[in-house]
Formats: C-alpha cells, structure tokens, sequence
DNA sequence: CCTACCGATCGGTAGG
DNA sequence: CCTACCGATCGGTAGG
C-alpha cells in the first residue's frame, strides 16, 4: 500500500505548522497526529456501529493501516473506545457548552443549551449518538469504558443542573422546581427524540420535542412569555 | 451430559397435560416444548445482553444442548432473534395492556396503561429491556429483526394513542390535546427511566417518571386532582 | 438432536 | 509501524 495517504490524513489534522527542531520531535509529532486521525475515523465509526461495534480491523482498513499498526497506539480496545469517548465528549462541550458562557446567567442560557443540545441530537438522528448508544450496550458492563461514559454524560447533565439552578436563582423559573425533575423531563425529550426519529423514522419529532420544551418552561417558568404558552398543539 | 435436565426444561413449559395418541404427535409436543424454552432462555439473555449479543453458542450452553441442536430449530440466527422480540411484546402485551380492557374507557386506562408500563421497565431496570437496546443496535440495521421490533413498538404506542384519543373524546383530557404530542413526552419520561436509573445508577428516577406523568396531565387534562397538581417538587 | 467440521473475524502477541 | 501468527468464538453446514 502506498504511504501518501497516511501522510496526508496527518498533515490535514494538525496542519503544516513549523518543523519540529529534532528527529524524535518530529517522529512523536506525526505519532500524535496519527493517532487523532485514528480516534477521529474510530469515532465516526463507533457513532454508527456503537462503541461495542467498534473493532480495531475496521479502524485499520479505513486508515490503510495494518491492525497492529492501530493497535501499537492503544495498547488494548478499551483504550480505543474511551479515546473516543473523550473525544467525542470534547466536541459536545465546544459545540453545546462552550457558546452559551457569553449569554447572560438564567433562562436565555437554559434555552440556548437546549437548542445546542438538540441541534447535535437533530443532526445525530442520522449518525447515531454514542451518549446514547453507549449507554444500553454498557449498562450492565462495569469497566472503564463504562465510567469513562458515565463520567461524560454526568459532567454534561452536572452543567445543565447548574444552569437551570442559576436560573432558578435568577428568579426566571419558579422558586419552587425542583431542579433534578426539570431535568429529568428535558433529558427524556432527547431521548424519545432520539428513540422516535432515529429507530421508528416517525416524522415530527424535532417539533414535538421543541414543544415538550416549551411545555417544561410553560409549568416551571415564571414570565409568560408565547413561548412558554400551554402547547397542546404543534403542526 | 444427562438427558434428565433437558426433559425437566420441557415439561416445565407446557405442564403435564394428556399425552398425544401417535409417536409423531409426541416428537412434534416436544419440540415445541424444546423451542419454547430456548426461547425463553434466549429472552433472558438477550435482555441481558441486547439481542445483538445473543448468540447461539451462549443459549446452547444455558440449554445443555449442542449449538447445532439450538441452531436446528430456528434455522438462521436472525429467526431466534426475531422469536425473542415476539415473546417480549407477548408478554408485554399480557403484563401492561391486557389488564386495563377491564376499566372504563379514558383517563382510568390511560393511567393504568402508564402505571403498568412502568412496573415493567422499574422491572427491566435490573434486566435490561430489548425495546429499547434493541432500537440502539438496530437503528441502522436494516432487515427482519428491525421490522419486528419496530412493528411491536408501533403496535404498543398505536395502542396507548388510541387510549389518550378514547381519553380526550370522553372529555378527561382537554379537547386541543395533540395525542402524538402527549405520547411523546410520556415515552420520554419512560426512556429517560431506562437511561437514568439503569445506567447512570441515579436514586429516584421512579418518583421523577412519576411526578413527570402527573405533571403531563396536570397540563392536558380537564380533572383538577391532586395528582393533576403541579408537581414542582418531589421527595 | 448429535459430532465434526468450515471460513471469517475477533483481540492480542512476537519479533522486528 | 509492519508481517505473521495465536486461541477463541462466531454463524452456519454436512451427514447422520
């Protein structure tokens, strides 16, 4: 097999920047940037086949390279599937997380993460959503791929705990909810969206779970706003 | 290996009942007795595992029987697979809807049906539920095992719609209720059970599934209880 | 319902 | 990062 193409997917992942000063310098530098291409194509992969689906062979065939090739970067399977499942929390916390710190504290924050939320969830509908995928097929498999899933999901949950209890504080939700049940609600719309949209392909879930949404504001919220009027019909 | 085990399994099934007249009609009882209970054993595993994982070597072990002797009345992995989705939405249907034809029509069946609903999946929080790891593994896997999981689910829900339509048109819910609206978040709060309770290991996610399901009627319904309340709080 | 087998694929290792 | 291999397990088949 020819070797351009490995070189290409590296140099595309950290860019052409300067060259490193030694030879081991340079060497570890495109080891790194192997290694991110890997993670990269074994989370497109696990995305799709799950984290259980995910096998060193097809990692491999897709970079071009020999299975021990891939699996000298790893040392175990294990080790691959919580790369990836760093990986993939890493993008959820610069895509959903990350762009609502320069919102003001309260409920715009509570919505905007909703709407990051699912706008990732929406575009997962079609690649499938390890969060998800990972959490049935690691329910009953203690180890470290399963903490390192549920230490992802947890953070994630943990932030919009927070956000919510600002905007409890804030005075824009009702003194009185009660934080984990607000929560609770939202999450399960994610997950009928997810369950509705991906598995049964039932049309007009994305409406019904921005509905759900506004239902949750409309009970907890405390400015009646039209957004948060009882939405008994969508479309 | 002692035939005695195997015998025991099948009787167990079927009980003691009068023997059949010809030899042929033995052999046939007792390889249906023979399938049932591999088909049981292969429901238990699956439930565990996720029908993805259910594999003919494992049942045969369970069995004490050869691969080959499991593999014989089935024919293809796919069919075993497609037996244990019929025996699940069997007993589903036994367990969660068959109970409730004896109440009157409307806000009674629809909070029995949730009720029930929910003993199972507080049930399958040990066990794992192939309703729903099943719509993970085959989200994206076309072919026989898909369709008959999505034909159960579809029936189930079709049933709990035409339960909340019965609900609205006896004037229990309010008269602009959207029924697929209302099932949806209902499937939310049940999912969001699966995911918090059986994998994030989360105390009282029963209580919020609970609290969610009044919160929902508290919006679309006409009776103002007290379960109908607005659950702002729970324990 | 069995034994005995098949080709494919798995994670992982030896040795370079 | 490679070739060449290991033992285990998979679904499925042949033949009885």
């Amino acid at each position: 097999m020819s070797q351009l193409p490995r070189r290409r997917v590296a140099a595309a992942v950290a860019g052409e920047g300067a060259a490193p000063a030694t030879k081991e310098a340079r060497a570890s530098l495109k080891g790194q940037q192997t290694k991110a291409a890997i993670v990269d194509a074994a989370l497109r992969l696990a995305s799709r086949l799950g984290l259980e689906g995910l096998s060193i062979g097809a990692v491999a065939e897709i970079m071009q390279m020999s299975k021990s090739g891939v699996f000298a970067h790893f040392g175990a399977r294990e080790e691959l599937q919580i790369s990836v499942v760093r990986e993939h929390f890493h993008r959820f916390e610069q895509e959903v997380f990350m762009p609502v710190l320069a919102l003001p504290r309260g409920l715009p924050r509570v919505e905007a993460l909703f709407a990051n939320w699912m706008k990732r969830v929406a575009f997962e509908i079609e690649s499938g959503c390890i969060f998800i995928s990972g959490a049935v097929a690691f329910d009953d498999q203690p180890g470290p791929v399963r903490d390192a899933l549920a230490e992802s999901v947890n953070t994630w949950l943990d932030a919009y705990r927070r956000a919510v209890l600002l905007a409890r504080d804030e005075g824009h939700l009702r003194a009185d909810v009660d934080i984990d049940q607000m929560v609770y609600e939202i999450h399960g719309l994610i997950l009928a969206l997810h369950y509705e949209a991906r598995f049964l392909k039932k049309p007009g879930s994305i409406a019904r779970a921005h509905a759900g949404f506004a239902h949750v504001l409309s009970t907890y919220g405390t400015a009646p706003s039209a957004a948060a009027a009882a939405p008994a019909r969508v479309g």
